[in-house]
DNA sequence: TTGAAAATGATATTTGTTTTCATTTAGTTA
DNA sequence: TAACTAAATGAAAACAAATATCATTTTCAA
């Protein structure tokens, strides 16, 4: 680790240390509030900026990459070594993740006709899990109904084919 | 599209035409200022919330979807009869779309797997394009070198199989 | 035509992200 | 080891986009 960041100029600091060795340790799919609450219990001198320059600088490096839900907070998902998708229920915000082997094989051939070099994939599913469906209400303009309530009906006409 | 509209209790504005004619004309992608700019040509007293609110109700009722690429920006992508992934040139901000037909078959296969209702797939592919290789610098913590310029080589290293 | 529900426009608020800057620290190098 | 330079830190400020508020206007069904 510390090689890894010395081949690139950077120090390692005791702050760095702790970010890091959190991080690692979680389980995956943090956001820089959850990681700052987390190293805060351990010291509480640590400042934000400084948990999100290293989760930045993590992704820099290649280690993690951002995970953007769509839902205004990003996440940080640490590079594994098993590619793999979110299912995403829009509802209660449930994350689950899913192998993706063949879909990323699939997907490195489309970036090989377009000429791309990809360096990272992302595969969603949005949608509802088992315990949240069925909410159909109509909603106007001004009504407060964020996505947790999509208008099912109307959506399923328009939509992929399935 | 009026008597969608009214199936679900919203009506009718010149406003609300105009927004719908102009998004839909559009080629897609578009984020609010975007289209709000191109309003503002048609129509010069119409408000940024208005243009913001019909765009959220364009996908509430299922005609366009919400995309974001991990900048910042939600854009807004119309419904098509014809799914399509993104292919997203993380240095010169190029966006290029693909089929997926084949994928979002293997999706839906997932989502049932895992009693997920699918309403919608985001399938990116973040890299380079074509003219855009070859930015191995090395960045300190502090400085400013925003996603444009991905560390590539350590970045592979850990990456995904291709 | 009128009344209730919905939409609008201007503005304010919120929230997450990113920058600034003065200070401290790590890690060479003499 | 001392000293130097580049990098890192923390607090606060700045920014930007998304969303809410609210008084006013408009639609549309009865």
């Amino acid at each position: 680790m510390r090689k890894l960041l010395k081949s690139k100029g950077l120090k390692m600091t005791s702050q760095r240390e702790l970010i890091f060795r959190v991080f690692f340790e979680q389980s995956g799919h943090i956001s820089v509030d959850e990681l700052y609450d987390e190293i805060r219990k351990l010291d509480a001198s640590i400042g934000y900026s400084t948990v999100w320059r290293n989760l930045k600088l993590i992704c820099k490096i290649g280690l993690a990459q951002e995970v953007n839900i769509g839902n205004g907070v990003t996440r940080y998902d640490r590079t594994t070594q098993i590619a793999h998708g979110h299912l995403f229920c829009t509802k209660c915000k449930k994350l689950v993740e899913f192998n993706v082997d063949k879909i990323v094989s699939l997907l490195v051939d489309v970036a090989g006709e377009k000429n791309f070099l990809p360096e990272s994939f992302k595969i969603e599913i949005h949608g509802l899990c088992d315990d949240c469906r069925a909410d159909n209400r109509n909603y106007s303009i001004n009504e407060k109904i964020p996505a947790e309530s999509p208008i099912l009906k109307s959506a399923q006409e328009n939509k992929v084919q399935e």
